[in-house]
RNA sequence: GGAGACGUCGCAUAGUCAGGUCUAGUGCACCACCCUGCUAAGGUGGAGUCCCCUCCGGGGGACCGAGGGUUCAAAUCCCUCCGUCUCCGCCA
């Protein structure tokens, strides 16, 4: 939710934002009329209120032979507090509705345009070249009996798996890499519920137009999260934090279910677009004003990972219309996957400024005394879809890959992924 | 799954049976000041969160786990839900 003082005070902001999404403006001008609305309605309902519990006063210490006239006044003036209550609670949902249509306010800089505006930040390590055919991730998976993607669709159906031998193993080598780097990096570990409450799904902003992606539990009213991050948002919703030993900072593992239900045909090959995989994820919890570096320190981490992988990447500042709704600002680090001569996402680092913190009502104390929203800030660490650059590109010519010095640590110091037999 | 107890403005508690000076009392912790030859004890005052209005002095409203209901009036009575605890049953 945005701040509902900058939408009376500065409403071209708002609709500069809106716009630079390619959101709709017109929202704008509803939330502000809502706004109006139900400032009025409250004032009548409260100034009714008022003279209700004045009179109540006279109702109980008046003499009894008075009380019988006095009461037959008092349940007209009920009625119409009642009334008047009514229309105060309908006039503030209906602001609610509005103004948590609107997006959060997009950071200035943020490139301008759809999903294909991105703006190229900088790329690093060499594209790996090889004097063989490459293999891509599947094959390899399975000749070294990695990734079983036939016995996840038998047991679960498309776009399930199965991680087996040392594909099991590698995915807890980088997972655990990444638990290292969070943990040096003063991150607490979480390890977070993966079926959470309606109210902190849409809290969270996962319920909006992409709920259709979200699985749901009806039989019990919870909802499967498609990553941590709801969980780590949740985790403090409805608290005051203390900040006076810095930003709160978690890496949350959990695995994560995505229907990928507008996702039609694409990626059905292996496991970059799967209903199931696992994920770490870094949580920040901020002063509004240290959210940027924040930021940038997300995407520190993010890229000494890729870079202790030995993945050739790139970073991108995604543009405005590719933005979620609660985020202000938005890089993505993508890994070049060498059978398809592109780079591929495999990290999003995302500063929600206040926008995530006011609907879950996450605030920290002022140098005033006062209470005030505080920033939240996201990113990916580690996931299930990092194999997939990491077998292609370090592959060899007979099937073996060559396991990055990083991960050698946590996997017994196994230096080569072998075929099976 | 069954039975029962409970949920009060940081923490701990009173208030709920018998609805109305509850404008929610008290203790601890907290803040300011006073007193005191110690960082002790004591005294005075203050202090929650959210919202609305404001001539920026202040004024008003809401909040007793959440949401409804009854009533002129609800912390208090009724219903639903959530959570915690105890006992029983069942079970990885």
């Amino acid at each position: 939710m945005i701040d509902p003082q900058l939408l009376r005070d500065n409403p071209d902001v708002v609709r500069r934002s809106q716009e630079a999404r390619g959101s709709s403006v017109e929202l704008v001008d509803r939330a502000i009329e809502a706004d109006a609305a139900r400032r009025a309605a409250i004032a009548s309902f409260e100034r009714l209120r008022a003279e209700q519990k004045a009179f109540g006063k006279t109702v109980s210490s008046a003499p009894r032979d008075e009380k019988a006239a006095l009461v037959a006044q008092a349940q007209e003036l009920a009625s119409n507090v009642k009334q008047a209550q009514q229309q105060a609670t309908d006039a503030e949902e209906a602001f609610t509705r509005a103004i948590t249509a609107i997006d959060n306010i997009v950071l200035d800089g943020v490139p301008a345009g759809g999903e294909d505006d991105y703006v190229v930040l900088r790329e690093v390590g060499g594209i790996p070249e090889f004097d063989f055919e490459p293999r891509d991730h599947l094959e390899l998976g399975e000749l070294l009996g990695a990734i079983d993607m036939a016995r996840g669709a038998k047991v679960s159906g498309a776009r399930f798996h199965y991680l087996r031998g040392v594909g099991a193993q590698l995915e807890l080598a980088i997972m655990n890499l990444g638990l290292q780097k969070a943990l040096a990096g003063g991150f607490v570990p979480l390890i977070t519920p993966t079926l959470v409450r309606p109210e902190i799904m849409s809290g969270t902003g996962f319920l909006g137009e992409h709920s259709d992606e979200v699985y749901y539990l009806p039989a019990d009213d919870l909802y499967l999260t498609g990553t941590s991050e709801v969980a780590l948002a949740g985790y403090h919703a409805d608290e005051i934090l203390d900040f006076s030993c810095g930003p709160l900072r978690y890496a949350g593992w959990s695995t994560c279910y995505r229907r990928e239900a507008g996702s039609g045909g694409k990626d059905t090959r292996g496991i970059i677009r799967v209903h199931q995989f696992n994920k770490l994820e870094m949580f920040a919890y901020t002063l509004p004003e240290d959210a940027e570096a924040e930021h940038q320190r997300m995407l520190a981490f993010q890229e000494e990972m890729l870079q202790a992988l030995g993945l050739a990447y790139r970073v991108i500042d995604t543009a405005a219309g590719d933005l979620g709704s609660s985020a202000a600002r938005k890089y993505d680090v993508e890994a070049w996957v060498p059978t398809q001569g592109r780079y591929r996402e495999l990290t999003s680092t995302s500063n929600c400024t206040t926008y995530q913190a006011r609907r879950l009502d996450i605030r920290s104390r002022t140098e005033t005394g006062k209470t005030a929203p505080v920033a939240t800030l996201n990113g990916t660490l580690a996931t299930t879809r990092w194999l997939v650059a990491l077998l292609e590109t370090h592959q060899n010519a007979d099937g073996s890959v060559t396991v990055p010095d990083a991960l050698r640590p946590f996997l017994g110091g196994l230096e080569r992924l072998e075929p099976i037999t």
